[in-house]
Order: structure tokens, then sequence, then C-alpha cells
DNA sequence: ATACATACC
DNA sequence: TACTGGTATGTAT
């Protein structure tokens, strides 16, 4: 019986940790070896068995959902099938085949540049990785069934010959770079995915494209070699004063700034023979995947088609280095579409898969036969994903970049149970994670906590503050406690980890901090009837902010060269490597291109247009300024009481150095130690002064408020609503409200200032780039080393807290 | 809001 | 010896 277990287990087992010949390169190898090998490596490790348990997990929410089958009745599904229709009529009218969408992906791109610069490695089977993980492997060890997410000793099994090279992720961002200047010019707006992978609209660059001369889609190959080059090539921003051209340069216009042979094949090009692209879909990418080919030496494989679902799932299709195009006829779609297996849709995983197969579904036909039964058995968001696809219907319209919802980093190791360690550990991660909240200018509300133990079992656990934090001790602050909370809870047997991670998340910078941003440029240059801090005028300060901030970085940050003429999008990589200074001194003051700069704590003008040396005077006066928004609101005004709770609530953010004022709570319970943790930090309450004299300022310049407030929340009780802070104002009396909005938006603005005098304004609407620059899969190297516990010791900081903490 | 699971690269 | 890291989103409570 033991056995009858086993082999139940292992059956379940293989769907979730079976090789995967999903992928490209894996047709017509032995399948079954493939899988007793990783099943005998695998076999009774703890991965093994908790991958065992979480299959379980599946199969029993698969027989739920058989149960919930067998409840259904020929009515339920006569009923779902007329919804279903209605639906897919709806859905049919809104079918748009007009765009031409290209998904574009680089063929086994990390091993693909290791092999380029390593001969050597060309006819060897060989992955990039370690011995823990692989991130993807040539198509010759894919030959063995070693591929991506595979542990190295696994495919070491697989492959005795295996060649495992480290990852070198400069090397990938840097041709990722080469790569998205040639996608811009097809698409400014091209959405990457990955370092490797990107969205792009083709259909403007073919309408243009139509009355191209012949020499303006003539490339020739050039000689040169990309391929020692690797050193030179990261970092080229580093200063790049003059802009070639601010405005974008069209694609019809000047020959001279065309894409044309002399431009892009280079200068040293000893060219051979020429080639001319023709007009059509097929060629204009034919002939971006040519040129990414002379550029980097490495191949592309691409999609297209009328949607960006159909686009991804063809790119796959001729892969490597092939492409494939989906005509854009109801016909060619369905047909196309109907033959799919489900798991090749992208948002369709090994679950998904074989809840569907449970119900006889396989590929998209049945999908779409089984549409009624699915709408019963499925979330709402499932089944219409699943009607939408087995339509054949996608995004037509790249959206926009979308603002990041979270930050995170965690890190694995080796077993690790002392307090102490974790408690370093954590710190280091909160380190870490501030420094690059730093570079992106952003703060968030919401702390999560992941940890991992020995037995790969995963716990996440959140706290969610009134105000959005940034810094380093006031990360570490709530994951402290959260990973206190959870040492109590496991306690007396310790928490063993392999795996800690802390993320933020729910930011400021969306909502909250744009509006006001905008609100105090009005308010500083009050050359505009602007100041929007009325919760109405948000929506147009938005756009108008955009505006602004757009220009303000075109002219401020120093755009990239490019390969050829300026058609490339401003956009894009000069957000990915905008320099941190440019951003810092963005924060939304300078507002205004001009030759001087307000400062926003001293008032004065500043004389230059170099925002670093702006940057140095903020600092400077911050040096000298202290901040506490509750001591203006105390001297200031008798304002209302509430106010002062809100502050009093917002500044529970500082927790100073060490933390070492724990000590007497320990009778506390953690709710107190986090406001005892929270009290006003001394030498912030040293000169109130400045702080005063800008709530003063601001307060005097913003006439919206008082202008707008009465108007729309007079007549009705106390129902003033901040907009800032949310809080419903107990008092109607439109000074005092006025009052509170002004200290809420002096205090967000204060407390962006204080942490590290810089408060850069989010990716204006024009961003291109996802992740700015940690699109990276599937590991991102921080920085170098930084392996298990080797703590960066900041002096006695961690000792203190630690000693303090777990007493 | 929190926790956990799924998915993608 | 050894089974990642970063982000988004869905689902359930």
């Amino acid at each position: 019986m033991e056995n009858g277990v086993i082999s139940t287990k292992a059956e379940g087992f293989l769907s979730r940790m079976a090789l995967n010949d999903n992928k490209a390169g894996m047709e017509g190898l032995d399948r079954d070896k493939i899988n007793k090998i990783i099943m005998e490596s695998s076999k009774g490790s703890r991965f093994y068995e908790n991958e065992l348990k979480k299959e379980e997990q599946v199969n029993q929410r698969i027989e739920k959902m058989m149960l919930q089958k067998a409840k259904i009745t020929e009515q339920h599904l006569k009923k779902a099938q007329a919804q279903v229709d209605r639906m897919a009529t709806e859905l049919e009218r809104s079918r748009d085949l007009s765009r031409v969408i290209v998904h574009v992906d680089m063929d086994a791109f990390y091993a693909a540049v290791e092999m380029r610069d390593c001969p050597e490695l060309k006819d060897k089977p060989m992955a990039v990785g370690s011995m823990s993980m692989l991130s993807t492997s040539n198509y010759h060890a894919r030959k063995y069934g070693v591929r991506a997410a595979m542990p190295g000793f696994i495919a070491k099994k697989l492959c005795p010959d295996l060649v495992i090279v480290p990852t070198n992720f400069d090397k990938y961002r840097a041709v990722s770079k080469e790569i998205r200047e040639i996608f811009a010019e097809y698409d400014p707006h091209f959405q990457p995915l990955s370092l490797d992978e990107a969205y792009l609209d083709f259909t403007d660059h073919l309408d243009q494209r139509q009355s191209w001369p012949d020499t303006l889609r003539t490339h020739r190959p050039r000689a040169s070699s990309t391929a020692t080059g690797e050193e030179q090539i990261e970092l080229p921003q580093e200063t790049v004063p003059e802009m070639k051209d601010l405005s974008p340069v069209l694609f019809e216009d000047s020959p001279s700034s065309s894409p044309c042979l002399l431009d892009s094949t280079g200068f040293g090009a000893a060219g051979g023979g020429f080639e001319v692209f023709g007009k059509s879909a097929e060629e204009a990418v034919r002939e971006m995947r040519f040129r990414i080919e002379q550029k980097t030496m490495l191949t592309a494989s691409a999609g297209i088609a009328p949607n960006m679902m159909l686009a991804k799932v063809c790119s796959d299709k001729n892969k490597p280095n092939g492409q494939y195009r989906l005509p854009s006829t109801k016909e060619a779609v369905m047909d196309f579409v109907q033959n799919l297996p489900v798991r090749k849709i992208c948002g369709i995983g090994k679950v998904s898969e074989k809840m569907l197969n449970a119900l006889g579904i396989s590929n998209c036909f049945h999908l779409s036969q089984q549409m009624a039964l699915l709408s019963l058995l499925f979330s709402e968001t499932a089944w219409h994903h699943f009607m939408q696809v087995s339509l054949g219907l996608g995004s037509t319209h790249i959206p926009r970049h979308e603002e990041r919802k979270s930050m995170s980093t965690e890190r694995t190791f080796r077993e690790m149970s002392k307090t102490e360690e974790q408690l370093s550990l954590c710190r280091e991660l909160c380190e870490d994670l501030a420094e690059d909240l730093k570079k992106e200018g952003l703060k968030g509300k919401t702390v999560t906590l992941k940890l991992k133990n020995v037995k790969f079992e995963v716990k996440t656990r959140a706290l969610t503050l009134p105000y959005a934090v940034a810094t380093v001790d006031e990360i570490f602050a709530v994951a402290k406690d959260l990973l206190k909370t959870e040492r109590d809870n496991e306690s007396p047997l310790p928490l063993r980890l392999r795996l800690m991670g802390v993320r933020i998340s729910a930011f400021a910078s969306a909502d909250d901090k744009k509006p006001l941003q905008k609100s105090i440029v009005g308010f500083l240059q009050p050359d505009k009837t602007d100041s929007s801090c009325a919760s109405q005028g948000i929506h147009q300060k938005m756009e108008k902010e955009h505006l602004s901030n757009h220009s303000f970085q075109t002219l401020t940050l120093a755009p990239l060269p490019l390969e050829k003429h300026g058609e490339t999008s401003d956009a894009s990589e000069n957000d990915l490597v905008a320099p941190v200074e440019a951003h810092a001194s963005t924060s939304g003051f300078g507002s205004t291109v001009s030759e001087r700069f307000t400062c926003p704590v001293c008032f004065r003008l500043v004389e230059t247009t170099d925002l670093t040396v702006f940057n140095k005077h903020i600092d400077q006066c911050l040096s000298d300024t202290s901040r506490k928004p509750n001591q203006i609101a105390a001297s200031d005004s008798e304002s209302d009481v509430d106010l002062e709770n809100d502050h009093t609530e917002c500044e529970v953010a500082g927790r100073r150095r060490g933390d070492s004022e724990v000590e007497e709570d320990k009778a506390k319970s953690s709710e107190e130690m986090d406001s005892s943790g929270a009290e006003p930090q001394e030498d912030q309450r040293s000169s109130k002064n400045k702080s005063v004299q800008m709530a003063l300022s601001i307060d005097c310049d913003n006439k919206t408020v008082t202008s707008q407030r009465p108007q729309s929340c007079n007549n009705k009780g106390p129902v003033l609503v901040c907009p800032i802070c949310q809080l419903t104002q107990d008092s109607n009396d439109l000074v005092l409200f006025n009052r509170h909005v002004d200290l809420c938006l002096n205090q967000e603005v204060l407390h962006e200032l204080g942490g590290q005098a810089s408060c850069p304004i989010n990716p204006p609407a024009v961003t291109n780039f996802k992740a700015l620059g940690k699109d990276v899969y599937p590991m991102r190297l921080r920085d170098p080393p930084s392996s298990p516990p080797s703590k960066k010791s900041k002096g006695l900081g961690p000792r203190n807290t630690i000693d303090k903490f777990f007493r």
C-alpha cells in the first residue's frame, strides 16, 4: 500500500515537475528517460516533498471542481450557454483586425550572448546559471532535456557534458539596450516584457513605410564585431550633455534622419551585399530581425498578428530565428486558435492546464466548446479570459507603461535559524530595498515580509501603515516586527529559514504624491492659477502635470546616444538609465524649465541649470533645517484636533537609528512598541522655523483651496474629506479645513524632503520601460557577492537592534 | 487588508 | 551540496 500511495503521488508529481516540452527545441527527445532522471534526482528532497504537497492541493482543487461540475444541470448549462453566446456576439462586434502587433523574442537570450562571446561554447551543450538554478540553455542542451528553471545539478545528470556559465547581467542589459534601440525605430512606444522580449505595434510604421524609397529599406551586413565588446558597452550615458535632437525625428522626414544603411550599419562597415526589404509586415519584421542580428550577432524570433495575445503565440511558432505571420482575417485567426493547446496561451500555466485537462479541454477548440461549463466552474475573470482566447481576441493596442506596483528583494541561503542572523539579514534586505526605492524615488505604505522555511513552505506577512515609507529604518522597523511575530508564533521552535524577502507596495506616488507634488509646484511657482489641491481639479491637473514633467525631463535628463537619427523616442531609455541626480531634482519642484530653480526650502532662486547643483543647495538647506509638521500644527495654529491626530499617526514613520528606544518597552505589547518607536525625533524639533515659514507661504499662496471649497461643500454637514490624507474632517469650517489641507500637503513634502532630499517624480507618461532596468529574469544582481549572512555590518546598528529586539 | 497561489521571464 | 528572483494578479478570507 505504501507503493500504491507513492505511485499515485508520483503520477501527480509528473504534471508539476516533469519536463515541459512546451518550449522550442525540445522535439523528439526521450521524455521518459529524462523524467526518470529528474525524478531520481529529486526524490526524497525537501523540495520534492513540498512539490508533492502542492500537487495534492491542486488535485483537491480539481476534485472540488469536479464535484461542482457533477451538480450542474442541463438547465444551468442552457442558461450559461445563452449568456456565453450573448457575450460572444458582443465580443465579436469588438473584434479589431486592423492593427499589426509584433512580439519579438530573442532566441535563448542569455545562452546566445554567452556563446557569441565565447566561441568554444558554440557546439557544446551549455546553460547559463549555476548548479542550483539555470536561467536558460542553448538548443544543444535542450536536446538533453536541459531547460530554464531547472537546477544545474539535475541538468548535469541529464547531460554530464553540460557547461554551465554564470550569468552576466551587465552584458545582457547592454545587449538589451541595443535591441531596444532598434525596436524603438519601429514603434517608439514598444513595450518591453523583459530584457529580451517586447511587444511592438507596427501599424504606424507600416503606414509610413509604404511611401519609403528603397534606400530607407536597404540594409547591409556589417562586418565589425560586436562580439568582443562587452566592457565598452555599458554606461555610455555618463555624460552626454548635448542632445542631438530634442524632438523625435519622424520616419518620413529628411532622409538623413531616417533609417538608412549608412547610419544603421555603422561606420567601419566593410559591408558586402545589401539587402532591400519590402513594405509588407513580414518584410518589415524580417528587416528588424536582420538589423538585430547585424547589430548584436544574435537572432530573434517574432510573431505578427492582429493582437498581442496572438502575436505572442506566433513568435514561438518558428523559433529559433524565425517568424510567423497570422493573417488578419477572422477565418485565419479562428483556425489558428482552435488548434492551439491551451498551455500555449499566456496566462494559462501548469495548474490551469491541469484543471482544464481534467474537464477534457486541451486545446482552444475544446475551450470554446466548453465555455458554458467553464463559466459555471471558473471565476468571472478566468472564464472571460478563456472566452477572449477562444475567440482569438486580445489587446489590439499596446498599453502605456504602467506604474510599478511593488518592489521587493529576496534571498535564498543555507538554513538559518539564529535570531541575530535573521535580523541582520532582514536589515540587509531592507537596506537593499531602501536603496532601490531611492533610485526611483518611491515610498510605499505596505511592507511585506516573505519567509520560506527549510521545508520550502512559504509565508508572507504584511503590514500597511497609514503613511508611506522609504528609508531603511522605517522599513526595517516594520519588517523586524513582522519577523518577530512569526518567531513568536513558532516558538519555542525556531524559524528554520532558507529564504527571506522584503517587499514594499501601495506606493504613495501613484495617487497621492503626484497630484500633491503638482499642487506644490503650483504653490512654488505661482504663475498659473493652478494649485489644484482641491480634489476636483486632480484629474485635469494630472494631465498638465504629465506635460510639465515631460518637458522637464526632456530638457534635463541626459539622452542616450542613439545609434541613428533621433527617431527613437526620448522616453524609454532615458527612464531606464536616467541618472539618479536628475531624478532627484525633478522632485516636482523645479516644475518649469528655466534657468534657475526655486528652492522649496528657503524659497530663494538658485541660479543654475545644473540639477546637481540645485540638489546640493536643497540638501544644504535641509541639513540646517529640520522639519516637523506636528510642530507646525502646534505652533502655527490652534488648528483642529483631528489634524494633530492625523499627523501624530502620520509621523510614526520616523524610527531613528538603532531602535535603541525599545529598551523600556519590555512590558508593552508590540503595538506599543510601535508607537514608542514613533516618537518625534529629537533632532527634528530643533528648528521648525523653516517649516513654519513654508507652511505660511503655502498657506498664503494657496488661493485655490479657499476659493474652490465653498462651492463644492458648503451646505452639507461635516463631510469635508481631506484630499491628501483622505480623512474626513470633523469640522466643516472651511478655513480650518484649508489649513488642514495645507498642512497635509506640507507634511508630505517635508517628509519626502526629510528622507533624502530627493523625491523624484515618477516616470512620466512617455515611459516605456516596465521595470526600469529591473526587468531581469530570473536573477537580479544587486551587489556582486553579498551571499548568505555576509553581513554588511553597519557598525552597531543591527547589533543593537538584535539585542533589544528578541530579548 | 492580508495571505496564498499562479503565472511570466 | 544543490530547486532562483522580481513583479503582477487572481482568489479566498
